[in-house]
DNA sequence: TACCAGGTAAAAA
DNA sequence: TTTTTACATGGT
């Protein structure tokens, strides 16, 4: 087995602007993930196999197009090409309708008109439900940057690489991958004792499976989903929300409690004045059952520093 | 230097 | 039953 290499186009749905739709991953690290250049970088796991795949934009916001470049150490079946352009597709939501959430949230003027300033948008989704589960973990509490600085550690300490001309690219550890990793090494990485035990109590009922994390993915009913992962240890509702928006594009739910959250509606819709949950959820209500996509439309726009 | 940052479980009252 | 506390790191 050789080096193996190919190139294959994707047709996501329209309206698409992949560009807009990698903002969110500006800020990586180039041995995780990255979007340099009008490029984005990252390794896929398939099966056993680690991909490392390269996308760039190809066509239009109305007639979008990626052409996307796949490396692996060994050669590339055809199962496992069409296995990647699957998790391409959910990592960045390319088969979702953008047309109905412009529709179902065209009667608030403020969301209406930002989903007309950042046409295109979508949001991403992790490839597994485990990963949104552990990084939603990480970032109870702390401050985004020190979470993310956290993960990064955690990746590259536990998560297997692929080694291309002689760079290494990480994929995220897999729950058997954080179930055998000694607790102190872990804690090295910057994590809570606490949610230390959480996460590794996670990968044990995966490994064990008496937790099928994405087996979620064919529960009709959302609140079910948030029931079931509340029950686990060290997931409360902030956390449950998180993971089933993130991991599963359950793009209702409203993660009222999350002060992020909470900080972009004040600034589109109350001039910047610290609001309640409660209140909060009251301007969502607006958006029916596009919450969470709304929710992402307000984070976008304000880091694109846009102003209504 | 404190204090806050995209919370949660466990202890104390 | 309700309230308080410990926890980890990075930025200001």
């Amino acid at each position: 087995m050789g080096f193996g290499q190919m190139n294959i186009t994707i047709k996501p749905r329209k309206p698409y602007d992949f560009d807009l739709s990698c903002r969110i991953f500006s800020d990586g690290d180039p041995e995780i993930r990255t979007y340099e250049k009008k490029k984005f970088w990252q390794v896929v796991r398939v099966s056993n196999k680690l991909i490392y795949v390269g996308i760039e934009s190809s066509g239009t916001i109305e007639e979008p197009e990626l052409s996307v470049e796949i490396k692996s150490d060994g050669g590339i079946s055809s199962a496992e090409r069409e296995h990647t352009i699957t998790l391409i597709s959910t990592i960045f939501n390319l088969d979702f309708d953008l047309t109905l959430f412009y529709e179902g949230v065209k009667n608030d003027e403020t969301m209406a008109t930002l989903t007309q300033m950042l046409p295109g948008l979508k949001n991403p989704t992790t490839p597994t439900v485990f990963e949104a589960l552990a990084d939603s973990i990480i970032e109870q509490q702390i401050s985004l940057k020190a979470a993310h600085h956290i993960e990064r550690k955690i990746i590259k300490t536990f998560g297997s690489a692929i080694t291309l001309g002689n760079q290494g690219y990480y994929a995220f550890p897999t729950p058997d991958q954080l179930n055998n990793a000694p607790m102190d090494k872990v804690r090295e990485c910057g994590v809570s004792y606490r949610k230390a035990e959480y996460i590794k109590g996670i990968s044990e009922q995966i490994v064990e499976g008496t937790l099928d994390l994405e087996g979620f993915r064919g529960y009709e009913n959302t609140d079910q989903i948030i029931g079931e992962l509340c029950g686990i240890r060290g997931i409360g509702k902030w956390t449950a929300e998180l993971t089933a928006i993130r991991g599963l594009n359950r793009l209702e739910l409203f993660p009222a409690d999350d002060i992020g959250v909470r900080r972009v509606i004040a600034h589109y819709y109350c001039d910047d004045r610290k609001i309640s949950s409660d209140a909060a959820r009251e301007i969502a209500e607006k958006w029916g059952k596009w919450k969470g996509l709304a929710s992402f439309y307000l984070i976008i726009a304000e880091m694109q520093d846009i102003i209504i």
